[in-house]
DNA sequence: AGACTTAAGGTCAGTATTAGTCAAAGAAAG
DNA sequence: CTTTCTTTGACTAATACTGACCTTAAGTCT
């Protein structure tokens, strides 16, 4: 019970904790150099830990002045539930699924009517655009329009 | 964020910024003096950062009073211009087509730093979560994200 | 006008500097 | 003992930087 990957999580989130923009940046390999690990265990904690669905956003460059930059985004307590919703969507997602997800993100004024609209027609527009995974399709369409949503307004 | 290509680049865009005519024009030789740098980085920022994709036009003269200008596109109505630019996003896009269009976005100031690095979160997560036909759904995620974002604020 | 000189900028291939991927081995948990 | 999580390292990929050599334009001198 704490591994080195803990450990690293946990740097990590402390200096995310104290800086003012909520984000920052780190060098791969001056991270594992202090943690005297391979610089690909890096890689494994920030697929692992710090995703995207868990409000962090993770950024790369390779090359010379090449970085690592991480941002945090607090979702407050009422886009919470929401984003536990989006969790649950899977990596399909029919007509009727998607509308009930909708109806009740407007309900609970996570949307706006007019968000919902939108919402539809470009669901609409896209999937109608292909033959074959409709399903597959809205399922990303969905999760990325409401996850830009949620983001936008915390 | 702290190559020397970088730096480079800032200080062209502030130059064109301050600029009334949204042109510059500068010396290759006394640019890569200013830099510490060898002139032929210079060509490697132009390159890279100042495309025609990403709206910057460049110009330039050999010889006895040579030159190289770099001219920013302005269009009026940039809202227009970026609806017509996501019309023009084929049936598949790849990862340098869309950076290319974000950092245009961007630049023109249609969609918010933030906005961009959430977009190229959720198409990452999105995208690198399937197989086949990543490119497919790539155009169709990030026509679907500038599209809200475009009709949202407008 | 033609040849020579000087003053730019262009190209490209090679080197340096980061970070990413993936699969296999090892450790921990159930 | 099986499954899941962690750790490792060999290979890959992207980005930045440099320098040698090339091209073009303008001035200068017969």
């Amino acid at each position: 019970m704490s591994s080195l990957a803990d450990h690293i999580e946990a740097y990590i989130k402390r200096m995310l904790r104290s800086s003012q923009t909520n984000s920052v940046e780190l060098s791969r390999a001056q991270m594992a150099d202090d943690f005297s690990c391979v610089p690909s265990q890096i890689n494994y904690v920030l697929s692992t830990r710090f995703t995207l669905e868990r409000g962090y956003i993770v950024e790369s460059r390779r090359g010379g002045g090449g970085y690592i930059r991480i941002g945090h985004v607090q979702v407050d307590d009422s886009y919470a539930h929401a984003a536990n919703l989006l969790k649950s969507i899977g990596s399909e997602l029919d007509e009727k699924q998607m509308e009930d997800i909708l109806a009740y993100l407007k309900d609970h004024h996570v949307i706006t009517p007019r968000q919902l609209q939108l919402i539809r027609g470009i669901v609409q527009q896209e999937v109608g655009s292909i033959g074959q995974g409709k399903n597959v399709l809205r399922a990303s369409l969905v999760r990325a329009l409401l996850f830009l949503i949620i983001e936008s307004e915390s």
